[in-house]
DNA sequence: CGGTATCCGTTTGGATACTG
DNA sequence: CAGTATCCAAACGGATACCG
């Protein structure tokens, strides 16, 4: 009611539909690994193992979890390559997946900014 | 090492960058509820029970813990008005939550986009 | 290698009640 | 109004073992 200030930037309808939309967005993107699997899978195809190892810290189990998931919306996609002894396996990113790369730049550059701030400002935090 | 393909759009060094500062980007702003907070108190100030009601589904808990947070990491500034009775609180967007104007914009853009895909390619998900 | 199944501690978060 | 405290259920996620 009162108290309304200077920063008036959104309107109600503004802020309404970037609730809504930003919602959608963290609901399938959101989460600690979705969006770092996609990266690092936007570099090159990567086998399992060779995920897990590059995203260091995932347990197995939750990088099975995430991939089906992400596979299940449609941003990877799951190659077995048949012919070979033993059955390689490996994960690549859909086209729908490269839509994400103005999210990502935008979080990547924001990400790097604040960095800079935070070591300057905090160094001392332990 | 082997099954290189057409999209090595990212070197190597882009794609630990940016796991890195993406990762820091997700570290202090993902989660469920900050964006969303941030957003809707980018719109104007508002009060405790009037920010739980304007984001729907989050408990009082959470949302002061989200908001101490938030605060911690300066993107929220807490306003007491003393001189009213009983008192009043509001809360307020920092200049530096402003400077997320951009991820806030790629995932509302990005999440709109998504929601018509959804909508169209699968109107039968019950 | 590429996972899955189970066990189990930790964390998350809702509901409710309560305070200044 | 603006939270906080407590209780408690569910989800999360690591470790380990195991399978094709």
């Amino acid at each position: 009611m009162s108290f309304k200030h200077k920063r008036t930037v959104l309107s109600r309808n503004e802020c309404n539909s970037r609730l809504g939309a930003v919602g959608d967005a963290l609901y399938v993107i959101g989460g600690k690994w979705k969006l770092r699997i996609i990266i690092a899978l936007s570099e090159n195809n990567k086998r399992f193992n060779e995920l897990q190892r590059t995203l260091k810290g995932i347990s197995a189990r939750v990088l099975s979890n995430e991939l089906k998931d992400l596979e299940l919306n449609g941003f990877v996609r799951r190659i077995v390559h048949a012919d070979s002894t033993p059955v390689i396996v490996e994960y690549e990113v859909t086209d729908y997946a490269d839509t994400l790369e103005g999210v990502v730049r935008a979080l990547h550059d924001w990400g790097a900014m604040h960095q800079k701030k935070i070591r300057q400002k905090e160094p001392v935090t332990a």
